[in-house]
DNA sequence: GTCCATGCAAACCTTTTGCACTATA
DNA sequence: TATAGTGCAAAAGGTTTGCATGGAC
């Protein structure tokens, strides 16, 4: 359980969260909002669990999920499905809070990066279908540099072009 | 099951699809993908089962699985997940086959939209982080019309602007 | 002392798999 | 006739829930 200056600052603004809405600030939430506060990652619940067991800690998994919940809807951690088959879960608390990500389809590499271009988009849609956007997401799948640079090609299955050969 | 001329051109050209691969057209598959390509939804594979028990036809839960693989696989069908918690298929033969969804948070609407920004935004990334992008998913989650105007309002939760009150 | 959280295990839900049987080519 | 598909049920895997116990306030 790393605890740098960040994080801490951090795990108290999760607990005046908790204290806002009359729930107990417990040790158990303290220590899943600390790892997951520390890390700069997408976290999986296995990769929590993990640390939590690294951290010399026993925390129940369905204690892991329920603060998740928490944290998510204290809108200090955001949810992501990468298609994976589980969620994975990150901080909000970079300087970019607002970002897009890129996922390699090969290595499972996670880039993050910003790009004001989906505000437009959603300034257009609100005027073209009255849709108010409260949030969004943009992932690109694709190949890393550096699998790319390894040789990597993705297979190419299917029909290609099944419009023009109707 | 109903049959359009142009649900019958897609079967057949998954059908098609199906003798390249050298795999055998069975009814079952063509049951399946009538109905997927006779559907402008996006369906849950309970939808589906819904609808081939409606066509008086009784096909295992598996195969529909297996079949819906199939489709993906030949890129006829597009797989969707909305954060349900299971997946939707649509078939990819509009005429705008490349399109992004605006998701109504609370009736579940989707509405298809198309915008050439992401192209833009995925040549920035090849650009800067030598990233070769293949498919991108683009959702925009918020309120549509209907439910504007019907009063609803999402609550708010969680604490507002973390970063400015650390 | 009250209320809520925790931990464990069971339940849940969607999706996948094994296997005996059937249908395609 | 060989090969692959189908249906059923069981398994798998991530997530949720019920309940008795323990901890926060």
């Amino acid at each position: 359980m790393s605890a740098t200056t960040k994080a801490d600052a951090y795990i108290r603004l999760f607990s005046r969260y908790l204290r806002e809405q009359g729930l107990p600030v417990t040790h158990q939430r303290e220590v899943v909002a600390d790892i997951v506060f520390s890390s700069g990652e997408h976290l999986s619940v296995d990769d929590i669990e993990r640390e939590v067991r690294a951290a010399g800690e026993r925390i129940g998994k369905a204690t892991i999920y329920r603060t998740l919940d928490l944290l998510v809807k204290s809108n200090l951690v955001g949810e992501h499905d990468f298609g994976e088959g589980f969620k994975r879960y990150e901080h909000r608390l970079s300087r970019e809070p607002i970002h897009e990500h890129l996922i390699c389809l090969h290595c499972g590499t996670v880039i993050e990066f910003q790009d004001s271009g989906v505000h437009r988009i959603e300034a257009l849609v609100t005027a073209e279908h009255g849709f108010r956007p409260t949030r969004h997401k943009l992932e690109i799948y694709g190949l890393c540099r550096e699998c790319q640079l390894a040789g990597i090609a993705l297979p190419r299955e299917g029909l290609t072009c099944p419009i023009d050969s109707v």
